[in-house]
DNA sequence: AATGAATGAGGATTCATTCAT
DNA sequence: TATGAATGAATCCTCATTCAT
C-alpha cells in the first residue's frame, strides 16, 4: 500500500499503455520517497541500489536524480518524511485534554501502532540511519531527541499529578525517558516480528513498567545492591 | 587495543625484516577478526572494505580468503566470537550463590561493563547483523534468546523469592524480558555517548525500573486504560 | 557583457511576469550563441553540458534544440560566428589605403585587440575547434587559411613596396606567416594572462619580430648551421 | 610504436595463450601510459574513456584503477612523462660546447623532432592540458617556463656573443622568447600536418625569423608605427 | 513560441574474489 | 605460510536528446 506501481495509477480505461504516463512531478516525487523507504528499510543504505529503487517506482534512474539529486539525499529526504510521518503520528494519537498518564499511554500506543504499520519507514529511523554519517544522523538524532523530550515531559506531568511535589530530579527523568524510549523501540520490533502481539500489548507492558518504575521514584524507593 | 597491527606483534629478535612475519594460524586469525570487528562496527557489513580490512590486519587479501573463506564467513565470524564474549562476560559477571536480584543487579552490570569496551563488536550484534540474511541473523538471535531466557529465568527466581507464589505469566514476563533488553541496549548506546554516565549508573536505573515493574505485576496491579 | 540572461532583457514595463518573454527568434537565438560561447570557451566541447547552455541563456533545453538542432550544431555556429567576428575585426581593423607594412601593424593590433576583448570566442577558436572532427575543424581551418593568406598577401605586399622586386618564394613566406601566426596566437595568450600587456605592446614586438625577418629574408640574409 | 598491445609482448614462443600474461608492475604502467597518451592526445580529456584506454593497454580497467587511481591522475601521469621526455629531447639535443647561435638551433630541432615523433604526446601537452584545472595544467606550465627561460637565456648568450654588450632588456627578450615558443609550437603543428615540412625546415624558418629579430633588437632597429 | 516530463546510453569508480607463484 | 597480479560485475551518476502539451 506504501508503494504503487506507476502501470497501476496510470492505466486508464484500459489503454494497455505500457509506458509509464506522465504525471506531476509531486506525485513522481512521493511514488520515488515510496519505493525509496521500502528498499533502504529492506536492505539498508549501502545494499540499496539505486537501480532497484527506481524499478520500484516505475520510472527510470535518471528521473530519480532528477528529481532527489542523489543516493544520499534521497535517503536523507526518506528519513526526513518518515520522521516526521511518526513524530506527528505520535503527536495526533494525544489528546492534551487527558490526565498525564492517559497521554503516556496514547502516545505509546500511537508510537506502537505507527511503526507496525510503518515497519520500513521504522527500520530507516531505527537501524539504518544511525549507521550513516552527519545528514541523516543528525536528522534521527532530532526526532528521537523530540519524542525523548515529549516522554520526558509527560513523566514529569504524571508525577506531579499522580504525587504532587516537585517531581523527581531532571536527570534520573532523564535516564528513565532514554530507558522507555529505548525500550519502547525494542518493543516495537519485537511487536512488529511476532505478529501475534498488537500494540495494545506492548504499550501495557511499556505503560506498568514505567508506572510501577515512576511510582518507585516518587516513593523514594530504589533498589541499590546493598539494601538486601 | 582490540586491533594489533602485525609489524608490531611480529617484530621478534630484530631481524629487520620488513614482511609481516609468518605467524601460526591461530594468531593470524585473531588478528584478522579484530580488524575485521572494527571495520564492521563501525562502517556496516557492506560499506566494510576487504582491502580495509585486510591492511588494518596487516596481510594481504588472499590471506583474508585463505583462512575466512568470504565476506560473509568473515562477518560469521566476528558475530559468532562477539557473542560469545558477550554471553560469556555476562555469565562470568554473575556470582550463582547470590540471590536473584543481587544475580540480575550483577548480569546488568556485567553487559553494560562489556558493551562500553567493545563498542565495536556491540555495534556489530546490535545494529549491524540484523540487516544482513539469515547466517549472520541466526547468529544474533540466538544470542539475544540466551539472554532474553537467562534474564527471563532470573526474573522468575527473583519473584518468586521476594513474593512467593508461582511467579508471573510466561508471557508477561517475555514482554518484560524484551522490554528490558532493549532499554538495557538504548541505555548502553547513552551511557556510551555521554560520557559522564557509566556502566553503574546506567544498571541502576535499570535495575529500579525492572524492580518496581516487577514487583506491581507480582502483586497485580496493573495500570490500564480505563483505570483512571 | 557578452551574455545577457533573458530575464534583464524582456523585463518590458512591469508585467511582472516571470516567465521569459515571447521573443523573435533571432533575439533568443543570439542569447543561446552568447551563452554557448560563454559554456564552450570555458569548459570545452566535452565537458560543456546543454543543461548549463540553456540555463545561463535562460531557456528551456528543448528550445535550444529546437532552434540549434545539436551541440554539434550549436557548436559550430559558435564558431562560425566568432570566426566572422575576428576575421572582421581585423578586417575593419585595416585601412586599405596605407602602406603595407602599416597594414601589417594595424592588423595585428586588431586581432590582439579583439581577442583579447572576447576570450572566450577565442578559446573556442584556437583551442577547442581544433579537438573536435570535421565539421568544426573545416570550420576554424577555414578562419585559419584566410588570416594566414591574409598576412601572406600583406608580407609580399610589404616585401614589394619595401625592396622591390617579385618578392620572396612563395614557400619560405607560408612558413613565416604561420609562425607569425602562432606567435601572434601565443603572444595573445600571454598578452591576456599577463594583465599589464597590452595589445600595443605584443603587436609591437611581433611587428618588429616580423619585420626584421622579412628584410633579412629579402636581403638573402639566411642564417644556416654551417654558417658560423 | 608508443603503444605495444600486450598480447603482442607477452606472446612468447607460440603458446597460443590468450589471457594477457602476469608482467610486473613497471611494465604494465608503462603500456598503461602509453596507451593513454595515444587515447587523450587524439580525443582529449573528457572525450577520452578510461574504457578505452584499458582496452588498448591490454589490460582491464579494475587494473589501470589499481595502479594509478584516477583519470585525472592518469592524465597527470601522462603530462609529467611527455613533459620531461620533451625538455629532455630538447636538452639533449643541444650540445653546451657550441656557441649560443648554434645551440638555439639545434634546440629548435630536437624540440621540433620530438614533437613530430610524438604527436600525441605534443598534443597532450599543447591542447589538451590547458584545458583543464590546476594539476595538469601547472605541470604544464612548468614545462612552458623551463623552455621560455631556457631560451631566454640562449638569446641574451647570442646576443652577448654576437654582438657584444649587455645584450637586450629582460623584458624584451621575455616577449621575444614567447613568441618564439609560441611561434615553434604553431609550426610544429604545420609541420606535423603538410608532412613534407620536416623538422629541419621549420627549425630554418623559425631561427631566420629569430636571428633576424634579434640583430634588430641589438642594432636597436624598431620597427613603430609612426616611424613610417 | 515555449516547456515540464522523461529516458537510453555511457562513463568513472569500487569491490569481492581468484590465480600463479 | 603468504602475496603480487588481475578481473567480472556492479554501482552511482551525467548527458544529449525527445515527446506531449
Amino acid at each position: 500500500m506504501d508503494v504503487v506501481r506507476a502501470e497501476d495509477a496510470g492505466a486508464a480505461a484500459g489503454t494497455g499503455e505500457r509506458r509509464p504516463k506522465r504525471m506531476p512531478r509531486a506525485v513522481r516525487e512521493r511514488q520515488m520517497l515510496d519505493a525509496a523507504v521500502r528498499i533502504f528499510g529492506r536492505r539498508g543504505y549501502r545494499a540499496a541500489s539505486m537501480d532497484e529503487i527506481a524499478e520500484l517506482a516505475g520510472v527510470s534512474k535518471p528521473l530519480v536524480y532528477l528529481y532527489l539529486n542523489s543516493k544520499e539525499s534521497l535517503f536523507t529526504a526518506c528519513i526526513r518524511r518518515e520522521a516526521q510521518a511518526l513524530a506527528e503520528a505520535v503527536r495526533e494519537g494525544v489528546d492534551p485534554a487527558l490526565p498525564a498518564d492517559r497521554r503516556l499511554w496514547e502516545g505509546l500506543r500511537a508510537f506502537f501502532t505507527h511503526t507496525a504499520e510503518h515497519p520500513d519507514g521504522w527500520a530507516i529511523l531505527h537501524r539504518h540511519a544511525r549507521t550513516r554519517g552527519e545528514p541523516s544522523a543528525a536528522e534521527v538524532a532530532a526526532l528521537r531527541e523530540g519524542i525523548t523530550a515529549f516522554v520526558t515531559e509527560l513523566i514529569q506531568a504524571a508525577a506531579r499529578e499522580a504525587h504532587g511535589g516537585p517531581g523527581p530530579a531532571e536527570r534520573e527523568v532523564a535516564g528513565l525517558a532514554q530507558a522507555l524510549v529505548g525500550a519502547a523501540e525494542s518493543l516495537a520490533a519485537w511487536a512488529n516480528t511476532d505478529g501475534s502481539v498488537a500494540a495494545n500489548e506492548a504499550a501495557a507492558t511499556l505503560m506498568n513498567f514505567a508506572w510501577a518504575g515512576l511510582g518507585n521514584l516518587m516513593a523514594g524507593h530504589r533498589w541499590s545492591p546493598a539494601e538486601r
